[in-house]
DNA sequence: TTTTGAATTTAAACACTGTTCATTTATATT
DNA sequence: AATATAAATGAACAGTGTTTAAATTCAAAA
């Protein structure tokens, strides 16, 4: 009797359905503008019957954010083959960067937007498991880098949330908009150039 | 005859209560969750009557992002005091965390939101005037800063926006709760931490 | 093959939202 | 007191997230 089996996998495939139809809609128009019955639509279903996958929209919201978290981890593990850590942070600062731009909404998604953290309060997960292993790579870097002499004098936490907050500050000005009248003609290039700028700093540190 | 002036005064004080009741709903349960009619039983006036006064919510809340420059640039301008231009970018470093951390509904309006710049857009006004002015005043500071001799070999612009990017990375990390979990037990002292490695840095650059 | 029973899907309804607009109300001038 | 004008209203429109009773589907049992 398979039959258990392939009903399990078509309520799987619409789960799925409808995932890509809110991820597509949420990056095309933002997810506040994306309603429930814009989804329903996408896949030719009752506005209701989504309620049946998914508590509610911030349940839609937050199972995309995770997704996003694989995949900047994802990216962040071939820097293990750059044998200098100094390196590997540099590295990981640029994929991190770049991952933002690329994929500025998915990235609004998982570090500017407020949602998904209410969520993860609500729903009591005590840790926003994603980006606390995130975190923890940098720190690993940061830790590796002072022993090899680097930054001597800083404290590993104050200095890992600083390179954060650096990084973050760069791309989430320039996803939400802050650099372009600020910044004209240079909005394209800025971040590149700050990160440079940045980069120069970290070596003379 | 000093009718029209009275009836002037009156409008204007109208005006006035949608902003101050627009300010303290924002400011209570956030813009999005605002309704127009909320702001409209809070001065107890009809929905309607406010379209008189604004031309629609975007217009309510820019006009208080507005306020909010004010409000920075007027503590700004204190800095001007400090007679070494390295002083003064490290006050109006702390002057901006600070701002940023006693008033976080505001700084979210002015930096995180994304609706005053799409206002912006929208009406042509095709400077975003009020941002711009920190940012020169940013700039100008550090000019002053490279014209002593500091930061040798940076490129004004883009060290100007690493700045921004740093210290607005951190406020808005913080404001946007990203720090609770992956720093826990820190989260009221990593800013403050954060600044204070970010001037040591400073210092030695 | 027909009946049963559970899972799935639906449409309608609820209480909201921003915004518009014809109508009513209030007020100052003639 | 009649008129003109400005201001305020409340209903309406098209949309929102979400709930729920009813309808449908469909495999398993009789």
């Amino acid at each position: 009797m398979g039959v258990a089996e392939r009903k399990e996998r078509e309520k799987e495939e619409l789960r799925e359905q409808i995932l890509v139809a809110a991820k597509t809609l949420f990056l095309k128009k933002g997810v506040e503008k994306t309603s429930i019955r814009n989804i329903a639509d996408l896949i030719e279903y009752s506005p209701g019957s989504i309620y049946h996958y998914f508590k509610d929209k911030d349940e839609i919201f937050y199972t995309l954010h995770q997704g996003g978290f694989q995949q900047l981890m994802s990216r962040m593990v071939v820097i293990n083959d750059l044998p200098h850590p100094l390196e590997r942070l540099k590295a990981m600062g640029s994929i991190y960067v770049h991952f933002a731009l690329e994929n500025p909404d998915m990235y609004d998604l998982m570090f500017i937007k407020e949602a998904p953290l209410d969520h993860v309060a609500r729903t009591k997960a005590l840790h926003w498991n994603e980006g606390e292993g995130t975190f923890k790579f940098l720190r690993s870097t940061l830790r590796d880098c002072m022993a090899k002499g680097h930054f001597q004098g800083h404290d590993e936490e104050a200095l890992s949330f600083l390179i954060w907050s650096t990084v973050h500050g760069m791309v989430s000005l320039s996803i939400r908009r802050r650099c372009e009248v600020v910044l004209a003609g240079r909005q394209d290039t800025i971040v590149k150039d700050g990160l440079d700028s940045f980069f120069n700093i970290l070596d003379r540190l």
